[in-house]
RNA sequence: GGGCGAUUAGCUCAAUGGCCAGAGCGCUACCUUUACACGGUAGAUGUUACAGGUUCGAGUCCUGUAUCGCCCA
């Protein structure tokens, strides 16, 4: 075994063991294996992604329960893949063809898409390239694209049996339309911002060029008014019954508007009447609906006024907007502008202001899809974590609105609907038909629009594992077992995976829905390009390793919180890789040579020392803490326990009282001693793996433990032994409790020194005057560790000592002492006696008043009182031994 | 406007209604002691946002207030 590097060259370690695990085919799933599946499947990236802090904590939650239920046992898939991100790739390509001076239009359809498969297949791998240098144990040779055959043939066999099914129509509705992409959006694509804009009191004559007698309204968007066809105000609304019957007028276009009566009108909204504008309002147009107006639609698709604008044809609906205000200013038909904040719809993908219009569109009918979605999950069989995201899926799922599935663009899969020229029928059909299936008739065509990439992600879950032709990995892998994602998609795709999931599979697509936190900058801002607050994860991964943005994502992220991240965070994880590796370095330093994997077997009790049964003890507790907090998803406590383990108990306490064994000269006490540093620390490896996969991968193998396995991949997954079971290595509560005192006492008998400014290097003489016969003679058979620990000249420890000027402190085991003469300052040490003295009384009062008091006795818990009890003798005794110390203490002047 | 979450040490966060409210980072002092200065040892730091209430007992449960954030309309 070649000695360790005094530094750790994460680089090098983590190019190599990936290339390896690749090679091995580590990663691969096999149905036929058999076995209890655990499925996940990747929240699939943008293919025009790269990868940002948010991945970088979604992919290594998931590689930790993967890597985690595959040394388990489970038969594992972890499947991964990109979407075609319809809007978003289309116009990365679209800008691209911008510079060479062209627009789609200009290729034509098939040449553009052509163009964009061309994009993808140069580009589209980025992000999955990426995704491996986070360590990442996907089954690549699974990898999917939601443009690949296989998924277009689920979307268009989905597409049809809803459209055949009446759950999908075309229909004339107001939508989301973006005026820069040229599309209509879902409402969860249209992201609301709230604005400062102005709240316009506009008039509209009673007659034809009056000014006066004027119904006013209020309206944030004035260059709608051309669209206007009639004015409404509430039934109930007093002020207005005497306009029933009446007409007003339509300023600059002067058309008449006629008064109508509607529950929707808000009376305290504006002055109680509005506009109606149902070609561009969804409210308007369901008014419109109702009272039988004729929408006039007044825009163009780019957001530029259309003929039915009169004067303002050409403009831009902002310019336009500026420009009415203006004129109407003029002809005093603005009652006035108040300051107005609102929030207004921005296209998700480039924020341009989104424009409520009319057009026709094709939509999912959702209610049918979402009620079984609701029962799943109020039934349990989806839980979320934390669980509070169950009340915003069911709120959603409950007031759920039909879905706008049709795209004006051409990059995805095309609608497969067909309209016959000859007889105007419309079928939909999964694979291009020959004919018209009624008339026969070759002259047909097919829809012009695409669908929502979203209407492709629903089915990701099984779309991924081949359906709908039915095959073995569709039948093991389904359903997956946990969705990691943020809670930003929710609506977009978890909700909808599990209306899909129902629908065509019969059954839900995962079981857990574990919802982390958005990550953000150290002021709590989310990270974005124009911020410039972007922390690159190959930049952490370059400067600080992958292993250790893992562990330090993972230590900083408070379940379900959003994250604050600052470079200085990753330092909390390349130190403790340091940590790890120095600690395999001292082991491999007293190893000589590799040692192999201790079998636990072999630890003899009676060569144990209580240190020693003190760490196996620790251990297991890690052991079954881990494996709890991973079944609960608590993963942020898993790298704490882990953190404390590793550092504080093997590092700082074992390792340290190892030494004396190590160096010492018998040779069947260093024997055991080194047994049970490679028992804990191949087992810290293993509960670590999961989290830091590739300096456990190295450690393992550099030390000598790879003949139990070629890969620490692929060791099981540890047991927790309780006590009980501990038993048969001597160990037992009593014990363990001893060695914590004993920890304790060796504090006392730091900060002794750290108190009276001895020096570190100093070597002292300490005496121990301990509490009973019992204790000494543990406390002898310890006395060569402990007196290394104090950094002792020598170390005394005598029952029946009676000390001379001499400074001292208290543990449970008894007091510490350093003699030295002369050097003892009388009224500091009484000060520091007397100041514990007091806090002890008074902790000694707090607990007295407490088991005083008739309630506490009466109605508390017999073992909190009990516990109160002992607590009380336990504090007694100290201040009484605390009296007993500053006794002794010589009088000043003396 | 409706809903959700947060408010605990300088910062980021813990704490099944029950011991003295903890940890990491940061800070202070000392130390290059043969694994580790990306380290060791010791230390300081709290009106648990505020006001009430329930309880023998509240950071934790209830009501209200304030501030911040998110989602939906």
């Amino acid at each position: 075994m070649p000695a360790l590097d005094k530094t750790y060259d994460a680089q090098k370690v983590e190019d190599f063991w990936y290339t390896r695990w690749l090679e091995q085919q580590a990663f691969r799933a096999e149905a036929g294996r058999g076995g209890a599946p655990y499925t996940i499947v990747i929240p699939p990236p943008n293919v025009t992604g790269i990868l940002h802090m948010g991945h970088a904590l979604n992919v290594t939650i998931q590689d930790i329960l993967i890597r985690w239920r595959r040394m388990q046992g489970r038969n594992t898939l972890w499947l991964p893949g990109t979407d075609h991100a319809g809007i978003a790739t289309q116009n990365v390509v679209e800008t691209a063809l911008r510079k060479e001076g062209k627009t789609r239009a200009d290729l034509g359809r098939a040449e553009f898409v052509k163009r964009v498969w061309e994009w993808r297949a140069q580009y589209g791998s980025t992000i999955i390239q990426q995704l491996k240098k986070l360590g990442a144990s996907c089954d690549w040779a699974r990898e999917r694209f939601t443009m690949d055959e296989g998924l277009s043939a689920a979307v268009a066999e989905v597409f049809v049996r809803l459209y055949n099914k009446k759950l999908i129509y075309r229909g004339n509705y107001i939508i989301n339309w973006c005026p820069r992409c040229h599309t209509a959006l879902s409402d969860e694509e249209s992201v609301h911002v709230t604005t400062n804009g102005n709240l316009y009191y506009l008039r509209y004559p009673l007659k034809k060029g009056q000014k006066k007698n004027a119904l006013v309204v209020a309206t944030t968007r004035p260059e709608t008014l051309l669209g206007d066809v009639a004015v409404a105000v509430n039934p109930r609304d007093e002020r207005f019954a005497q306009l029933k019957g009446q007409q007003f007028f339509l300023p600059v276009l002067d058309r008449p508007l006629k008064v109508v009566e509607d529950d929707f009108v808000d009376p305290k909204f504006g002055t109680g009447a509005v506009k109606v504008t149902p070609a561009h309002d969804a409210n308007d147009f369901e008014i419109g609906q109702r009272h039988g107006l004729t929408p006039v639609n007044v825009m163009n698709p780019d957001g530029t006024m259309n003929e039915n604008a009169g004067p303002y044809r050409g403009l831009d609906r902002f310019e336009c907007r500026r420009r009415i205000v203006e004129d109407l200013k003029k002809q005093l038909l603005v009652e006035k502008i108040e300051p107005y904040t609102h929030a207004v719809g921005q296209c998700y993908r480039c924020h341009t202001v989104i424009e409520p219009r009319l057009s026709l569109q094709w939509f999912v009918r959702m209610k049918p899809l979402a009620r079984p979605a609701i029962e799943a999950v109020k039934a349990g069989q989806i839980q979320f974590v934390p669980e509070r995201w169950t009340k915003v899926y069911l709120d959603w799922m409950e007031n759920i609105r039909d879905w706008c599935i049709s795209r004006q663009i051409w990059w995805g899969h095309r609608i497969p609907v067909y309209y016959c020229q000859a007889g105007g029928h419309e079928w939909a059909q999964q694979d291009q038909p020959v004919a018209c299936p009624q008339c026969g008739s070759k002259n047909f065509q097919q829809d012009e629009d695409v669908l929502d990439t979203w209407f492709s992600s629903w089915l990701w879950p099984f779309s991924t594992l081949g359906w709908p032709t039915a095959n073995n990995d569709l039948a093991f892998y389904y359903p997956t077992a946990t969705l990691v994602t943020a809670p930003e998609i929710i609506f977009f795709w978890v909700a909808r995976m599990i209306m899909a999931g129902l629908e065509f599979m019969g059954a839900v697509p995962f079981r857990t829905v574990y919802i982390h936190g958005t990550v953000r900058d150290d002021v709590g801002r989310k990270m974005s390009k124009s911020l410039g607050n972007i922390i690159d994860p190959l930049t952490v991964i370059k400067d600080f390793s992958a292993d250790a943005l893992r562990f330090s994502l993972i230590m900083v992220t408070a379940v379900g919180q959003d994250i604050y991240l600052a470079r200085e965070h990753f330092e909390v994880g390349r130190n403790f890789l340091t940590k790890l590796w120095n600690a395999a370095r001292f082991l491999q330093g007293h190893a000589q040579g590799a040692p192999g994997w201790p079998a636990a077997t072999s630890f003899r009790s009676d060569l144990l020392t209580p240190d020693d049964q003190h760490i196996l003890a620790r251990l297991h507790e890690a052991i079954a803490q881990c494996t709890e907090n991973l079944e609960r998803c608590r993963f942020n406590d898993l790298a704490k326990n882990l953190y404390e383990f590793v550092w504080r108990q093997f590092c700082d306490w074992y390792l340290e009282s190892a030494k004396i064994a190590l160096n010492g000269a018998d040779q069947a006490r260093r024997a055991q001693t080194l047994l049970v540093m490679h028992y804990v620390f191949g087992h810290a490896l293993i509960l670590l793996h999961p989290i830091i996969p590739f300096i456990t991968e190295e450690l393992w193998h550099a030390l000598g433990y790879g003949e139990q396995a070629d890969s620490i991949m692929t060791v099981p997954w540890p047991k927790a032994l309780d006590l009980d079971e501990l038993g048969k290595w001597g160990i037992n509560g009593r014990l363990v409790a001893y060695v914590e005192d004993k920890h304790d006492l060796i504090r006392v008998g730091r900060t002794l020194r750290a108190d009276y400014g001895i020096s570190p290097a100093l070597k002292i003489h300490y005496v121990i005057r301990p509490e009973s016969a019992g204790i000494a003679r543990l406390l002898q058979e310890d006395a060569a560790a402990i007196g290394f620990l104090l950094r002792a000249e020598s170390l005394t420890i005598d029952p029946d000592f009676q000390p001379v000027r001499m400074i001292n402190g208290l543990s449970k085991l008894g007091a510490v002492f350093i003699p030295i003469q002369g050097l003892i300052d009388v009224p500091a040490e009484s000060k520091r006696l007397n100041a514990q003295l007091a806090k002890a009384c008074a902790e000694l009062a707090a607990v007295t008043r407490k088991l005083e008091s008739v309630g506490f006795v009466r109605k508390a818990p017999p073992e909190v009182v009990e516990q109160q009890r002992e607590r009380k003798r336990e504090i007694q005794a100290k201040c009484e031994k605390l009296r007993r110390l500053i006794e002794v203490l010589p009088v000043e002047g003396k």
